[in-house]
Parts: C-alpha cells; structure tokens; sequence
DNA sequence: CAGATTCTTTGCATAATTGCAAATCATGGA
DNA sequence: TCCATGATTTGCAATTATGCAAAGAATCTG
C-alpha cells in the first residue's frame, strides 16, 4: 500500500471528483483515476461509489479518510516545524516544578504546548517535594505552597491531596488496613525529618521506616515495588495500578498548588502563552489532583 | 513533500544504513539513497549524519522519525481494519525494566507497541537500577548484564554506555573538570555500596557525596539540580540539556543491555510480538544507548 | 432536442524512477 | 599490510508512471 495513494484517496474523498483531486493536488486526472483504481486493487475494496452525486466514499473509503487525515496532519506538522513557518512565538521559558509533578503531571501539557508553540523551548528545572535544591532563577513556578512569597505572583490551581498508598503485592502480604502501626514504611529521608509526613510516620509507626528516599518520585517507585506504605499525592497514587489506596486525601496534608512568575515577566509573551496554557492544563486536572472520590 | 519518502526514511532511522533499510523495505538500496537525497534536498535540511556509527539521525531526522512512525500506525490500522486483520493478538505482557529505560527509553516504544497491537496490554513493573527490589515474576525483561541468568533467554540488543555528568549550573561553581577528588557527588545509596558506581566514588572522592539516591532517576534530578557530579547511563545524561558530559563513556560500568523472556514463553504470540518489536526498538537506539561521541 | 460543459476512461509518447552492475569507501581480521 | 566483507555512491539500461489528447458518458441550459 502506497502511503501517496492514501493521500489522493483523501482528495478525492474531499473534492468529490477526479478531477477535483487532480486540480487540488496539482497531478493530471488520469493519474488520479490510475492512482485510485491500483489503490483499490490492491486492497481488493471498493472505496468509492460512483453515481450521480460523484464519488462517495463507501465504509472503507471513510475508514481511509481517517486514516490519511491522520497521517495528513502528521505530514504537515513535520512540514511546518522543518520548515520554521510554525514559529510565532520563540524562546525559553524556564519552568521550576517538584518532582511529582514534573513526572506525574506535567509531561502530556508539556508535549501539548509544545505542539501549539513549538518556538518556545520549555526548561524544566526538577525540585525536590521535600527540599527546595536549588535557587535557580525560573520564569514560572509550580510550586506546592499555601501563599506565594517574596516577588512572586500568581494563582492558585487546586488542592493537593495526599493519601497512604500500598502495592497489592505488600497488601497481600500485610493485610493490615488502617493499622497503621503495623505498616512498614516508605519514608522521606532523615534530611527531611521536619516534613509532615515524617512526623506522621514517626507519630504512627516509630521505627517502622523500612526505606527512606529523598525524592518523592523514589518513594513512589520504592512503594510500588512493594517495600512498604507511603503518603504520596494522591494524582500519583491513583494513577498507578499497582496501587491501593489506603485513606482518604489527609487534611493535615493538603495544600495548594500554586502556577508562580516574577512580577516583571507577566508580561512577556513566550510567559503569558505559558502560563496561560498552564493554568488551563492544570485546572483541567484539579479533581484528579484533589483526590477526591470520584476519581479514585 | 511525498509521504512515502518518509516512510523510506523512517526505516533508514530504524536500520541505521541504506542497505539494511532497503533490505526491510524490498527496493534496492540505490533507490533507498536517491529517494533520501531528494527528500533532504526537497527540505533543504540534513536528516541524517553519516559516520562509523552509519546512519544516524538529526534532530530534524528525529522529528521526521515521530512524524513517520504516527503516519505508519495510522496506515498500518487502516491495512488491519482493511482487510479484517485487527486484533488478531489479546492479552497481557508482563514487563519488567529498570527505572532509568522505564522513563527514559521506553515510553514512545510502548506507546508505538499498543498502537500495533492494542489487544494486548502491557504491564510494567519498574524496578532500580540498583536494587532488584522485587521477585515478582515477569514476561519479559529488559536488564543491564552481563548475561542472562537461570531459566531466563534472550538476546543482547545494545552496550549501555555510563558517563559522569554534571549540570552546568553545578560545573559554573565547580570548573574542575575531571578532576574527580575536588567534585561532588550525587552517589548510590548506601546500601548499594557494593556498585561499581559506589567504589568509583570512594576511589575516586572519599567522603565527597553530598546526596545519595537509591533509583537512578533520583541521581539524574538530582544531578540535574545541580547538587553534583553523578554516573549516569549516557542515553538519559546526554538527552538532558541542563547536563553536560565529563567523561567519555567509562568501560568499567559498560554493561550490555538484554531483552529476556522464560524459554517456555518464548512461543506466545503475543510476548513473541512484544520480543520482535521491542528488539527492533531498541536496536534502533542503540548508538544512543552506547553513548559514542556521535550522539553527544 | 441540440449544443456546451464537465467528468471519466483509454491509448500513446515522454519523462521519471528503479534495478543492475560496477566503482569506491570503510572496517575488521589474519 | 593485505584481503575479505559490507556499505555507499554512480552510470546505464530497463521499467514504470505520468501527461497529453481523444473518445465516451453525463448533466445542464437555451
């Protein structure tokens, strides 16, 4: 099956005609029929019924429509991006996120605005849940907080919610439920021992940390491989199969998510598109965020 | 812009020669050559460089990579929907892979794998590059060794190439260059202290970790914050542009990437399917995986 | 109804593409 | 270093695809 013969069965879908593809597509009109009817051999299918009304496409020929419209829109995407004419707005925006949310959330917005502003490079400086690393200037922010500080401005997108997660493979192991002094213990690292999930586990289960990690994403993966309990957001927990949820969203836990920039670059362009694009991405996940029941 | 050029190039990207390309495809290799010229003449842009390595694409190449492979899963459904072929292959696939290929080398392949084959699901079950944290049993698994062990069967697809690397915010404060004693280091756990990656850093630069992570992952954030010096897998730190590399690929922690299954799995279409493509998958990576110059 | 217009289908000549074979280049092994 | 092997690049002839023009069919208008 030639790929260019999807793509003059896709004309002739559109302009109804032969000879309507053949001026569209800039070939002669005996190409187009010749085109059309190897295409139609080979597959052995009748794409087309040809009456009073021209041609029109049968199931098949509409299963083909789709198709080549697809790959259409795949051809002219690379055209557009080869060719640079897809680059009204151009530079960096430097975006500073947790962790969780740089690998939990972020990536498919970022892949979205990326398709909507490909001149726009996007740099994603990861931070830590449990500590702020680094002091590296960014444009934008998202940022876990309860009120922005400092030059800081911006709005606030949803609640995060955090739960305990076990791997059903520890539960069948440590069918404990609730006990939580009986849990073994995906804990954040002694560096972090003033977060308020380390009290809580020192407050719940003393010495029941089997593992402990500085990052949230490591106490994900380290619960989801089955070493123990964890308090993770619940838009990671609930999104991982290999999870049950355990509590509630704990309110002791929750806290907001906020979308930051400096004061002086609201009014940037690259910066608007962003976090414009961003406060409408992340709103659109607030739910799954929260955790509330229905999206568990 | 023909459409059928790109899929010419895309099966140069996958075999990484003409001849190899022409050979998949059923078309002597000259006619494999002449249609890429005009394609790259026709755009005005270099999509492969040519070297030891053979063909190796571009970035501009890589783009025309996704483009082609989303226009081959259209066209490779419409063919099944076609001609009554689709869904011929149900069930579970049962994956295990490290965290470093589970974020970082596996997602557009799996993504590629369910367009073909979306009666089957895949699982993935992650687990550290340090640790073997889980004895859960898995269909297939893609392990960094040196050979396979027990009942286990496979093929050796690529070299994993490892190298230090350090973000250019760390190395702005820190212009030692590969002066290792003087860096930090963002190390292995301590209980991994039996890693060749823990004995270079004690070697090396006794008591210089600041940080120590227990998944590779968290090496790489960490690392890419700009806390210190780290080992990574060449195919993660070169693809990260906070990062830059110290050192050319080091043969100590060379290890050869395996796609394994059980022998008595091996005949299951659909972990036989899942085995084809993931192999061709992952060949096609694999000067990216070995880390060569070429790529960096 | 006849004529004009448009579309589809076909035959032939021309242009473009492809395969074949050879020359050239690069790499690995003895 | 030489030889073997495989890959890339090039020239020429063969094959295939395309455009041109004409024949045939369908529809519309006066």
């Amino acid at each position: 099956m030639e790929w260019d013969d999807l793509r003059i069965a896709l004309a002739i879908c559109r302009a109804g005609s032969l000879s309507g593809a053949a001026r569209v597509l800039k070939l002669n009109h005996a190409t187009v029929w010749r085109r059309l009817k190897a295409l139609e051999a080979s597959l052995d299918i009748r794409l087309f019924e040809r009456g009073p009304e021209g041609y029109v496409p049968t199931a098949a020929g509409d299963e083909l429509r789709r198709a080549a419209e697809a790959m259409e829109g795949a051809a002219d995407g690379l055209d557009r991006r080869l060719s640079g004419r897809d680059a009204r707005l151009t530079g960096t925006v430097r975006l500073s996120a947790l962790d969780s949310f740089a690998l939990g959330l972020l990536p498919p917005h970022l892949a979205r605005f990326r398709q909507l502003h490909p001149g726009i490079t996007v740099e994603l400086a990861i931070s830590s849940t449990l500590a702020n690393l680094t002091r590296r200037d960014a444009d934008v922010a998202l940022r876990a907080t309860n009120a922005p500080t400092g030059s800081l401005v911006g709005q606030r997108l949803a609640e995060v919610g955090m739960a305990v997660y076990a791997s059903h493979d520890y539960l069948a192991r440590n069918p404990f439920g609730t006990d939580w002094a009986r849990h073994e213990w995906v804990a954040p690292d002694e560096i972090f021992a003033h977060t308020a999930f380390a009290k809580f586990v020192e407050r719940e289960a003393p010495r029941r940390s089997v593992l402990r990690a500085d990052t949230e994403s490591g106490m994900h993966a380290a619960c989801a491989a089955g070493i123990g309990a964890a308090v993770l957001a619940c838009f990671v927990g609930d999104d991982d199969p290999r999870l049950a949820r355990l509590s509630p969203a704990l309110p002791e836990f929750d806290h907001g998510l906020w979308l930051l920039t400096h004061e002086d670059l609201r009014g940037a362009a690259r910066v608007r598109a962003f976090l414009d694009f961003m406060a409408q991405a992340i709103r659109s996940d607030r739910s799954r965020l929260k955790g509330t029941p229905a999206s568990a």
